[in-house]
DNA sequence: ACTAAAATGATAAATATTTTACATTTTAGT
DNA sequence: ACTAAAATGTAAAATATTTATCATTTTAGT
């Protein structure tokens, strides 16, 4: 799944030392969900934190039409909900289970106690609150500013950076299409170009890209800074 | 001037008890910048929080080709820098002073101690930040999502919620343009419509909503959700 | 009141992007 | 190996947006 909160975001979980985390976990319920199972709606005032155990949780908005826009794709250590915690307004967002999905489901009375005792919880949630604001700056800059080619390479970029050592991102072209703000018909232009200039390999719902070092040069030239 | 990042969130320091920020002031030291200088650098690894006292700040990058692309604009009380607090990372803006303004430094050692000692600070940093990365994916989807005149008359009404009472917009339309990702001539073209729909009133560097509940609706009727 | 600067308004030609429709390739499951 | 479903490829017409200019309006400062 091609995902953009993801990029370069250390899992929240991680980022925790491990007695802490323990502790979450143990003040948590563990809820199993089934594939399309929604966890939290859009809307709904039960504060609470939610941090992925096994699988993965889908976060997007439910159009009028009844179609489902993605926003982000949250895996194992991730949460979300995070929002309900500190602002006391509805959830913005509609979350629902990937496959089968294990979910920590945290009070917000239980995370208050945790929170109190262990400042390494805020730094945390402070850290991947603050990666997500970023890439979500660097996105929107790249949107407002680059043309359709330059932005593509400026994505693919970025998302390298998750995969620790593989060089192919999964995920199809009507995703990625809208993770660009494009159609897919004008994606696929920008991609077989990308292809042309030797700088990306396209496959069947995964894109690879052979010489990481090449395509950053590339967009360093081309994007600006 | 308009501002996304402002829109519904409260400023950093009024978010701290009182006592609180009296001790963030005491342990920062009060610099004054003159109009157009530079606060700090992107690329820059010193790490710090900043606060505005008086005046303002501009975000934002600078291009190859030496203009200067905003991001956002801080006033009293708004802080920035928090990304080098957490992260370890260099910065990743350009900032800078309109006007003359005068802003609070906290180096990072005692922000750590401040920080240790008060978990209001820690509060009200996550509420600023989650509430920033809301406005971003509100504003990510809009430019993603919606067509010019829907994203504008949205972009609009989400603007007004900032200001307590009065229903003026001060800013220029080529700040707005760049704001939702669209060139002036298109952007003049939305609100000219919005005018002729009676949504709005186009003013000299200026936009007025006389009825603020009619274009709530407008844009709930055309915008989705 | 006058003037220069700032900001908006307006237009047409050039481009870029989407829409629509259908063809081809690839995969997963039998 | 075969088939249906999923994903990508392609092309042309329709639409939207930008670019480039110039005119007009508004403001701030004398």
């Amino acid at each position: 799944m091609l995902n953009l909160l993801k990029i370069t975001t250390p899992a929240f979980l991680d980022l925790l030392p491990p007695a802490v985390a323990d502790q979450i976990i143990a003040a948590s319920v563990l809820m199993k969900y089934s594939n399309g199972q929604l966890i939290h709606t859009r809307g709904s005032l039960k504060p609470g934190l939610s941090i992925v155990h096994k699988g993965a949780a889908h976060v997007g908005v439910n159009g009028i039409d009844g179609t489902f826009v993605m926003v982000a794709a949250l895996g194992p250590g991730e949460c979300f909900g995070e929002f309900t915690l500190f602002t006391e307004l509805p959830r913005t967002h509609d979350i629902s289970s990937i496959g089968e999905s294990h979910i920590y489901q945290l009070s917000q009375y239980k995370f208050d106690i945790l929170y109190q005792r262990e400042s390494s919880i805020s730094k945390a949630l402070l850290k991947t609150t603050l990666m997500r604001t970023h890439i979500l700056l660097e996105m929107l800059d790249a949107i407002r500013r680059l043309p359709i080619l330059e932005r593509t390479a400026k994505v693919l970029l970025s998302m390298l950076y998750t995969l620790g050592g593989s060089n192919v991102l999964r995920g199809r072209q009507d995703e990625l299409a809208y993770t660009l703000g494009v159609t897919r018909v004008s994606l696929g232009k920008a991609l077989k170009e990308l292809s042309r200039l030797g700088l990306i390999e396209i496959g069947y719902a995964k894109i690879a890209i052979p010489d990481h070092a090449q395509l950053s040069d590339w967009v360093e030239l081309n994007c600006g800074t």
